[in-house]
DNA sequence: GATGAATGAGTGTTCATTCAT
DNA sequence: AATGAATGAACACTCATTCAT
C-alpha cells in the first residue's frame, strides 16, 4: 500500500492526537490501546506499526508536548524587566495550554505525580524552558530586579512545578484565586512577591 | 464482644497501612489487592469482608489521610501573626508527612493529579484544613498583616496545593530551593512575599 | 473457599493432564492456554494459579513424563542376559506408553525435535533412564554379551533415541516393520545386532 | 520475456532460501513471514505474489528438500554389496545434508515430528529415495547378503528414519557414538547389524 | 470471620493476510 | 510486479471479585 510521506505522517498525527486526549483524560494505565485506536478511527494493530508499544506512545506525546512547550516560550522580550517576561513565559504557556489544553495537562500532571522514569524523560524535554527561565531570572538577579537565595536552575523548576500546580488547579473549576486568563500575572505574582498584594508594588517601582 | 472488635480494627488498621503503603507506591492502578492482602499478612479475601471494593479502600485511606492532615494542624497558635501561624500549619503538616511520609505523598499526588471523584473526596476531607488557613488568612487580613485579594477560602486552597506541589517535589529529591525541612518557611516566604527574597523582611516588620 | 490437599492435587492433575493432551496433539505453539482450560473444565485464570506460565506448564508436564518413564523400568531384572535386560527396558517402557500414550508420544516427540532447552530438561530428566540403560550395557560388556565400541552412556543415548523415533514411527500407523507389540523386541534386535535377522543368532550364542 | 521469468525465478529462490533458513532455525509456528521477506531483501507483500500462504511457502521447502534429497543419492553404485550401496546411501544423503545443514535438519524434523499433513507430504515426496532403498535391500536379499523379516520398502522407511533421527542426534551435539562425519558406516552398521561390534563380520563374509 | 481457589472480562501485543498505490 | 500500511482475530497473561469451605 506504498504511500507518501505525507499520508504516513498524518496517520501518525491521529494516533498521537488520540492517544494525548485518551492519556490526557483516562491517564496512563486506564487509557487502553484499543480505544485510542479506534478514537483515531484506525484498527488495533496500526498502532503498533509506528509505536512499538504503549509506553512509547505515551513518551511521544509527552515529548512532543515538551517541544511545544519549550516554542510557546520562544518570543519572550530579551530587553524587559524580569517580571515582564515571566509573565510573557506563563502568557506563551498558556497560548499552547488553551490551544492543547489536553496536552498541557497532561504534561501538568505527569510533571508533578507521574512515575520517576517519566518525570525524567518530561525533565530531559524541558531543558530548554528551564534554562530560557533561569536566563531571566539570573539577569533578573545580576541588575539587581531579583534577589535569589537559590540558583536560577532551581528556582526555574520550582516555578514551572507551580505554574502546573496552579494550571492544573485552575482546570479543575475549583480553582482558587485565579481564572486561567489571570494564571500569568498570578503566577509570576505569587512567585515574585507571595499573595500579600505587595506584588504590584515592586513592579510599579521597578517601571518608575 | 470487646476483644473480637478489637481484633477487628487491628485486623482493618493492618488493611489500611497496607493499603496506603501499596497506594502510595504504586498508584492506585498498578497496586493489586493480592499483594495488598499479603503485606498485611492476611487472605486476599479479608479484604472484602472489610471493604466492598479496592476502590472503597483506596477511598478509606485517603479520608484517613485527610483526617490525619486534619488533626496536625490542630496546634497552630491563635495569637501569633499571620505568618508564624502560617509556617506553624506547614511545620504541623510536615511533622505528620516525616511520619507518614507515603500517605502524605499519596494524599498530595492525588489532590493535584486524581481524577474528579477522588479530588471531590479529598476536598471534603480537607475542609477542616482549608477552614482553619482561611481562619488564619481572615484574621491577618483584618489585622492589615496580609492584604488579600481574594477569598480567604480559595487562597487557603492555594496555600494547600502549593505545599502539596513542593512537598513533592522536594520528595522527588530534584527538588529545588529546599529540603523537606525548609519546607515550612519555604512555602509560607513563597506564598506571602515570593521568592525575591523580601521574605523576611515583612515577617520581621510582623514581629514588632 | 480453602480445600484440601487432595482437591488441589485433583485440580492440579486435570490441568496437567489436558495440557498433556493438548500439547501432544497440537504441540507447544498450537496449543492455547484457553483450550487447555477449557478442556480442563476449568476457567482460564485458574491455570495461573497453579503455573506461571504456558512454558511452565509444558515443563511440568515433560518432567512427568520423564519421571513416568523412569518408574516404568525400575522393574528390570538385574541377573539376566544384557539382551533380555534391554527387551525388558523397551518393554516397560511400552507399558507406559501405552497407558499414557500422549503422554509417550509428546516426550519422544520433543527429545528428537524439540529446542536446546526443552531436549536439556528432557535430557535432566533422563538421567535415571540413561543410568539404568548404560548399566546393562556395561554390565553386558564385562560379561562380554556386547562388545561395545562407544561409551555405555551415549549407547544409552543413543538407543533412547531410537527407541523414541521407532514409537512415533509406529505410531504414526506408516510405522514399517513392527507394530507398538513388537517394539521391544525389534528394537533391541536393532540396536544389538540390526535388521539382517541374524538378530537371535548371536543372542543363542551368548547364552551358551 | 526471458530476463523477466529469470528475475522472477531469483526472487523465488530468494524466498525459499530464506524460508527455508528460518524454517530451519524456528520451526513453523516461530517463524515470521515478516521476517522471512526482510532476510530475503523483499517486501512482505512480495511474499504473496510467489506463495498463497505461510504453509505453501514451508510446503514449497520441504518439497525441494526432499527433491535435493532424493538427487544426492544418484550415484549409487549398481553392482555392490548391499552393505556398500547403503553407506552410499547414507554418505550422500550426508553430502547434502553437509552443504544444506539447516534444510536437511528441517526435513529430518518434520519427518519424526511434523504432523500428519506435513508428513504425507514428506513421504511423497520421498517415494524415489525410498524406492531406492527398496531396492537395494531388495538386491540384498535375494543375492542372500541380507535377510529381511520385513518388506523392503517398510525396512526402507525405518532406515531413512533412523537416519533422520541420529542426524538430529548428532547435530544437537551431545550426539553419542558419532559424528556426523561417521554417520554412513554407523547408521549403515547399526541399521544392519546393531550396535555389537559384529557389523564388520557378516559385511566380510559376504567379500569373501 | 477468614480463607484462597475459581472466575472471566479485559489488556497489551503479534502476525498472516489483504490491497491500494 | 513490488510495496508496506492497514487489518483484526488470536494469544498469553492479569486481577478484582465471588463464594464454598
Amino acid at each position: 500500500m506504498r504511500v507518501n510521506d505525507q499520508v504516513k505522517g498524518e496517520t501518525r498525527r491521529a494516533l498521537l492526537d488520540a492517544a494525548a486526549r485518551a492519556f490526557a483524560v483516562h491517564g496512563y494505565d486506564r487509557t487502553n490501546i484499543d480505544r485510542v485506536s479506534e478514537s483515531a478511527g484506525l484498527a488495533k494493530g496500526t498502532i503498533y506499526n509506528y509505536f512499538p508499544s504503549k509506553q512509547a506512545i505515551f513518551n511521544a506525546v509527552l515529548v512532543e508536548a515538551c517541544t511545544l512547550a519549550a516554542e510557546s516560550v520562544d518570543a519572550i522580550p530579551a530587553h524587559a524587566p524580569a517580571r515582564a517576561r515571566l509573565e510573557a513565559f506563563v502568557a506563551g504557556t498558556l497560548i499552547w495550554a488553551r490551544e492543547y489544553m489536553t496536552l498541557a495537562l497532561l504534561l501538568a500532571r505527569e510533571r508533578i505525580c507521574g512515575d520517576a522514569q517519566t518525570r525524567e524523560l518530561i525533565s530531559e524535554g524541558s531543558i530548554p524552558c528551564v534554562e530560557k527561565l533561569a536566563t531571566i531570572l539570573r539577569d533578573g538577579g545580576e541588575r539587581n530586579e531579583l534577589q535569589l537565595d537559590e540558583p536560577p536552575a532551581a528556582l526555574a523548576h520550582t516555578f514551572i512545578v507551580l505554574t502546573n500546580a496552579l494550571l492544573l488547579q485552575a482546570s479543575h473549576g475549583d480553582a482558587g484565586p485565579q481564572t486561567i486568563s489571570d494564571l500569568p500575572a498570578t503566577v509570576t505574582g505569587l512567585f515574585l512577591y507571595g499573595v500579600t498584594g505587595q506584588a504590584s508594588i515592586p513592579h510599579h517601582r521597578g517601571q518608575h
